[in-house]
DNA sequence: TTGTATGCGTTATCAG
DNA sequence: CTGATAACGCATACAA
């Protein structure tokens, strides 16, 4: 490889000049930069971003993690993240989260230890209280996605999951159901717990009763177990919302495999919008989730802080609802 | 951020000892090495990993592109390639290859300069030779998944897509199909031309006749459209052989619409053995492609090549058949 | 067993 | 307009 010293002799000047005239800064007369340039092509010369990172203390960089690399909720957030990230002449450096806070939080070090500009974090079970201790800690500015942290707002870049499951229950009231059971997801999860509260919010609202409230993990297997358990267990319901359209699927599967008709017997509801949803038999009510702007926003946010501007928080995104076949009127009660 | 100078001035050694003692090479009293410790902890030190790249020439790093952050095939081997590289005491960065060989070979430069000690990369439409000329070039080793380079064939993680597609076939011949059509993927790309081959050369060995080929895109939703086309050609057919899950997905919502049963009336066989498949309705039959065994064989060429070591050629990864609900015998001739 | 000096490839500060 | 030269933070050959 070579170096800027090779080219250096070649062109005939110091580093400093070969220096100047590749990052444009200060007078360098004409001839002597064609010289450098010339000399820079036949050496197919190529600073070391390495060095280049150690002498400014900049890496033009940005880190991603996420929680895990699953579904196509994920693939949307690195497309539109890295895209985004490019556009603001970043490269962004993606790595797994592992599915656990604890491989999260090394990943985000050993970013940091690659002197990552900035990272933004997509977690699902970071508690907040060890995001403010990231967020105070690190060198580099954390912007996650996903949780809100006290007194760092403008670093957080949230989606409405309560009110999207209100919209999503009160959906399927007013298509007559009134014995609505429901596919949670896991327990430790604030966002799965804040969709579970909307769930529960509105059912209370119109005086509806609880009918079964079942945990799976946002697998598709574990949303066929839980509707499986749910059928077991004999309580009769005419809808089901599920957390998420993955389980959705798996639930809709189980109750095929019972028999039982969807949407004329049992609707089902989705999250999340899986790009599979309009395609599946019936195919999928849900709610869309807004993650390309939520990519976007993280990234955009981040940059803000590079830059030295004062950043303000950002409003809550919000879920729209997508009308598909697997939800119907209730027809006669079970 | 503390420095190896701060670790030397509290614990009252040379940057030499702490060197010794974090990369324990070379003879440290017991004494002094605990006071280095001692220092690292109260100050919270973490090495510089650009410095120390610029010293070693390594970074402990391997890159990855993928050509398109899509589908749960590419979860896959990315958690697989993280998880392996992770494994090997390297820090795997992965970048989006953005669907085109451009911005893959650009993906491909920046993580050059970032210094990763090798780059795995999974490509779908790079030209052999573009590859070769890369790996001839570059002054990391580049191991490429998914094609073959001639001169190469050690650094090839291949997949026998015409094989795997042969099989396919077959088992649409052996339970009774003789009119069996066929949702290819992009006529540019190498494998997608591969499984054709292998589903063309099959029907051919059986004297069965090609009943209408159509391109898509690998997404469900250009399936959907090949279906209906096909369906609009009025060719008559008793099996579909699509070459990828999603568009078979796609495939069997188009006859759904058409009002046509699955596997009743038509058969379909799907690629890639996508999770969804096991509860799709009906269930998809597909083949298995060990992305997660490729995966990690990618990850353990480039380890061996960095180390040194002389590598061989590894077999071409095979498939295997999961039969599902999709496909059923002939009944009546349509 | 430990310290000194030098180099890794750039940028940046001064002089000239 | 250009050239020395000192950082940047660490590893390492060579002395002591």
């Amino acid at each position: 490889m070579a170096t800027i010293n090779d080219v250096c002799k070649l062109a005939g000047v110091s580093k400093a000049t070969v220096s100047r005239v590749l990052n444009n800064t200060g007078q360098v007369k004409k001839s002597t930069a064609d010289a450098v340039y010339q000399a820079i092509n036949t050496l197919g010369y190529k600073p070391n971003s390495l060095a280049r990172a150690l002498a400014t203390n900049c890496t033009n960089t940005l880190g991603l993690v996420v929680s895990a690399f699953e579904g196509a909720y994920f693939s949307s957030l690195m497309r539109k993240a890295s895209e985004t990230s490019a556009n603001d002449g970043k490269q962004l450096l993606i790595m797994d989260g592992g599915h656990s806070p604890q491989s999260e939080e090394k990943a985000i070090h050993s970013l940091v230890e690659r002197k990552v500009d900035a990272v933004i974090l997509y977690t699902r079970k970071m508690p907040a209280e060890k995001l403010k201790t990231l967020m105070e800690s690190l060198p580099v500015p954390l912007i996650v996605i996903n949780q809100m942290v006290e007194g760092f707002e403008p670093r957080c870049i949230c989606f409405d999951q309560y009110q999207a499951a209100c919209n999503a229950t009160e959906f399927l009231i007013a298509k007559g159901h009134n014995k609505i059971a429901c596919i949670s997801g896991p327990e430790n999860s604030v966002n799965s717990s804040l969709r579970l509260q909307g769930f529960k919010d509105t059912l209370a609202k119109h005086h509806l009763p609880l009918c079964g409230i079942y945990h799976g993990n946002y697998y598709t297997q574990s949303g066929y177990h839980a509707c499986q358990a749910l059928l077991d267990s004999n309580q009769p319901f005419s809808a089901l919302f599920a957390a998420n359209d993955s389980m959705a699927m798996g639930a809709i599967r189980a109750l095929h495999e019972a028999g039982i008709n969807v949407p004329e017997e049992i609707s089902v509801m989705g999250f999340d919008n899986d790009p599979a949803g309009p395609f599946l038999i019936p195919s999928l009510s849900s709610i869309m989730l807004p993650v390309d702007a939520m990519a976007q926003t993280a990234i955009e946010q981040a940059m803000r802080l590079l830059k030295g501007d004062k950043i303000s928080e950002v409003d809550l995104f919000s879920g729209s609802l997508i009308v598909r076949e697997s939800v119907d009127q209730l027809k006669k009660p079970r």
